[in-house]
DNA sequence: CTGAAAGCGCTAACAG
DNA sequence: CTGTTAGCGCTTTCAG
């Protein structure tokens, strides 16, 4: 019964203090809205804080240590094993703590540390098998450190990616794993995230002018390996497919490409190069209308890996047959290369690889003082992996 | 030369100080570390520290409430534009919180308002499309709502979903999104994170005896109607490809099968489905197996993404035509399947739907006090694309 | 070896 | 309308 008498007391006080809240809070509703949904919450919330009833939230340091009649200090440290210690307490505490699946609050201790556990990949896109691998490449290594991985993506859009990186000056994140997108032409939002002291690490599609740790594969080899492949096979015309020029990846690719006409003693013009874009419909009518022209390719080189698609789709349209009529080689990692058909020759990229390797590179940075990070530039080599589409067909 | 003398001085005050800590704390090494590298590190932090520099941080409220000669409450307030300030004094908070760029640290706000805007998404892989395009759903609509994305592969392994789970008690999220492993066959680590009173949706593969939001696909129906496609295009012997039967995809993918065969008056047996696993060279044995033998099946219904790649090369291995020989259908949302050859018909998943609905129905219930996630299960229907790999040959 | 105390940056209640 | 105050839960000195 006095327990009943304490709630009514508890809440008769609630309903002023309710009251005068609510009407600094919500000026605009006049004084009779008492029996208002926001007034039932303030209450019921008013009242389990007064009464000390904990809702949602865990085992805190403090409960630990009242219980062990420990202070918190001590609970804390005993929970990371601190010589400080008695071996013990220290039994003592784990015991308890995982009688109550004890479990650290995030958000303290990383207010407290000035540090997360936490990193930012930021990635044009999620839809192909690139990324993807990427990022299973990057969570593999995060979990085993014991990292989180926040992912955004900006979709091609540049200034998402703006927004997307002014938010970590706020200490979000201990670092920072990027993909630039297509519209990425200058770094300065990059270089503010850096100059707050953030490290960055770029992972394929890099950013050339800026000084920090870049990731990727060995775009310009590569693209010199498909083309001198397609050389070797009987190919005398070649288009490369492309897509935003600004982007290293693209502009690399394209100086393996030429390099690989040039060492072939073949003039390579820019006209070689299709520029295409992100609409699927645009890239299958730039391609219908390259391979329907006069002097049209007989091999061709899709430098990402959306583009294969519309290569096959057109050249079946037109009847035109791979590898005879035309040769095709795709920077990809697609499964189903190699039941195309014909299977599709790949520059296989090394994206899971990528991914790791980044995110390793990151930690290191973080977990090790003297390791400087900027220096860090690593080249994985992709495989140009032969299948049916670039067959010989002399 | 001021300055000079008083670093000077800390910098011995520190080094005593340096070399208590030292002894303390690393207990083994003798006393005669004076010049180790911890000691410089130490005395670093500590001359920092002491002369007040702040390395990393960005601007904080104190500093911006201190140059506006304000209290640190107005200046929260003013940001997030309560009534009770000033519009004047609102506007001169904004404009030099602008100036130098501040950015609330989130994990002070977390503490506070415990709560953190973000969520979690716990995958069991992200190699094929499905998923990818999943997160680019629950993404999309998270970056609009200002919430954030925490990414965790199960690598469809319970165990580590599980410890993924528990690792949520603490409060780090403020909702769950979870498609489970293959191994999961139990729900108490789920259950564990609901009674914490953390939200949790299911999407995709979900579980069905639990109390919780689910957003999944019609599996049965698109099985149902896959079956009846391949019947009605002249199949009489259809297997069906399909993974962990404990999953609720996989039960209901094969009810919708056994249903669809019993309606044409066609004995369905537990032989027609074939169980596959991880292991991709073990599912090309024994789909070699299933193609080799006497009683060979005139369909096949590939009840996920990464089958359809075996099924095609084996295939192609024994010379068997596709369609006219085995009719096939995949559970894919692959971009490739237009440029198969023969084109693959597809119950398409809407594996971005999926994704952005999850995302849409977890927000809401984080959002609307009086929305019962629990009673959301909604069902966002696949597609049926019938392309050459099913076309009648009668 | 343990405890007390201060404070990370922010918010919200409360007082003026 | 603004200021003061008291924490959120945790870590880290520093004192005993």
């Amino acid at each position: 019964m006095e327990a009943y008498t304490k709630l009514l007391f508890f809440w008769s006080i609630n309903v002023i203090h309710a009251r005068i809240y609510l009407r600094n809070r919500f000026r605009k509703t006049p004084e009779n809205c008492l029996f208002s949904l926001q007034l039932v919450h303030f209450v019921q919330q008013r009242l389990f804080r007064t009464l000390n009833i904990n809702l949602l939230n865990g085992t805190t340091i403090k409960q630990l240590a009242k219980e062990l009649n420990l202070s918190a200090g001590s609970v804390s440290k005993a929970l990371k094993d601190s010589h400080e210690i008695s071996s013990e307490t220290k039994q003592k505490v784990l015991a308890l703590a995982a009688k109550y699946h004890y479990t650290p609050n995030p958000y303290a201790s990383s207010l407290r540390k000035r540090k997360s556990k936490t990193i930012a990949v930021v990635l044009p896109e999620v839809a192909d098998s690139f990324f993807s691998l990427a990022i299973n490449g990057i969570e593999s290594v995060a979990q085993a450190k014991g990292y989180h991985v926040l992912i955004y993506l900006s979709h091609e859009d540049f200034k998402r990616e703006e927004q997307i990186l002014s938010a970590f000056r706020s200490g979000r994140v201990d670092g920072i794993l990027i993909s630039v997108s297509e519209e990425t032409s200058q770094a300065d939002h990059i270089k503010e995230v850096l100059t707050a002291g953030i490290p960055v690490v770029f992972f394929d599609r890099i950013f050339d002018d800026i000084e920090a740790a870049k990731i990727s594969t060995n775009d310009f080899e590569g693209a010199y390996e498909a083309t001198r492949c397609l050389l070797e096979r009987g190919c005398k015309k070649i288009s490369f497919l492309s897509i935003a020029a600004n982007l290293s990846i693209t502009s690399k690719r394209v100086q393996g490409f030429q390099k690989a006409l040039h060492d072939a003693h073949i003039g390579a013009t820019d006209a070689d190069v299709l520029l295409c874009s992100n609409d699927m419909e645009q890239n299958c009518r730039l391609i219908r209308q390259l391979l329907e022209q006069r002097d049209k390719p007989d091999g061709i080189i899709a430098s990402v890996e959306k583009l294969v698609t519309p290569v096959y789709l057109v050249s079946k349209q037109l009847g035109m047959a791979i590898p005879d009529d035309l040769k095709v080689i795709g920077f990809t990692n697609l499964h189903s290369a190699s039941i195309l058909e014909p299977s599709l020759t790949t520059v296989t990229q090394p994206a899971f690889e990528i991914g790791k390797t980044a995110a390793s590179v990151l930690f290191k940075g973080l977990e090790e003082k003297h390791f400087t990070l900027s220096a860090q530039t690593i080249t994985i080599p992709s495989m140009l992996v032969e299948r049916a589409s670039t067959r010989g067909n002399q």
